[in-house]
DNA sequence: ACCAGTTCTATTGTGCGCAATTGAATTGTG
DNA sequence: CACAATTCAATTGCGCACAATAGAACTGGT
């Protein structure tokens, strides 16, 4: 099929990482959304009930920095979440400036219902354990790589200036 | 901590893959936001321009198609290309339902400034051209697997029904 | 106590993603 | 030709993401 060079065009788009975590990661919600539409959930909040069914109660910041979202993300979503009554949101006894969020009893009840989708999402994969556990650890890297990259130490091949 | 058994707490944030592949996608595409800077270009964009380099022309079902975007994301984006002076889009002579996209002398010309990105990137992965190779493989058949699947053989490891 | 600097959350504005709807153009069938 | 069904793109509405800004609350130094 493809054009007998080995060496791919650079800027071709099946070539590039980039589009291959891109379109997985939209996949992957897409999935979610079918699995998640039961609890009436979007799968940025089934991540921030995640982190609370972990932690029982954290405040914004805490939220962000474990699923690295802002409060530009996360405070309408906890007030979309906090409508629903699943959680409650109060400023911290102590420091005024924090918000406090604490799962609801409806909130920490929903858990039940969410523990049948980690099975149906691997099971959706078609991946085997060692692979996904592979997938995960590559991910992870290069999440890190990423994240802690430094813009002006970005690699220039051969490109002087523009 | 969790309850007895030796295997993470299936509901662990850390523990699944979903939030693996999701945070690498928004640290990737933070990653293109500053590539992308110097050509103002966002990156759902430059995968258009991607597309478009590749092909010259396309509807917008071809590029829903190569991209897995439909018209509600394609067509405002599209337009503002336009605005840009970066493509035209014009109604198809013989069948007018369809939207050809073409592109224009400063689009075509903007690939030679993209062509120093995928180096950068693959820098800024840290990863081998082999561990990208490796990634691109399972995350292929990552989102062939989701796509494909059909939500009502979803497995149930133990759950009849609600 | 005062004040400058910092921390934390909320708000605003822009641009995706995607479901659902609309409407024009085309195709298939009698 | 008439007309129902289909195809294609645009629009609408909602919910993220993220940059930028604002404002309240805390901190440390004087």
């Amino acid at each position: 099929m493809g054009e007998a060079v080995p060496g791919r065009d650079p800027l071709s788009l099946d070539g590039q990482l980039c589009f291959a975590v891109y379109a997985a990661s939209r996949a992957m919600t897409g999935l979610y959304r079918d699995l998640l539409a039961d609890l009436d959930l979007t799968y940025p909040q089934y991540l921030v009930m995640l982190a609370l069914w972990e932690r029982g109660t954290a405040s914004v910041g805490d939220l962000g920095e474990a699923l690295r979202l802002d409060s530009g993300t996360l405070s309408p979503l906890l007030r979309r979440l906090e409508a629903r009554g699943l959680v409650r949101r109060r400023r911290d006894t102590g420091d005024e400036r924090v918000v406090r969020v604490t799962l609801t009893q409806t909130g920490t009840a929903l858990r039940e219902r969410a523990r049948p989708i980690p099975g149906r999402v691997l099971c959706a994969t078609g991946l085997t354990e060692d692979e996904v556990a592979g997938l995960r650890g590559l991910l992870d890297q290069l999440t890190e790589s990423v994240a802690t990259h430094d813009p002006t130490s970005v690699g220039r091949p051969s490109t002087p200036e523009r």
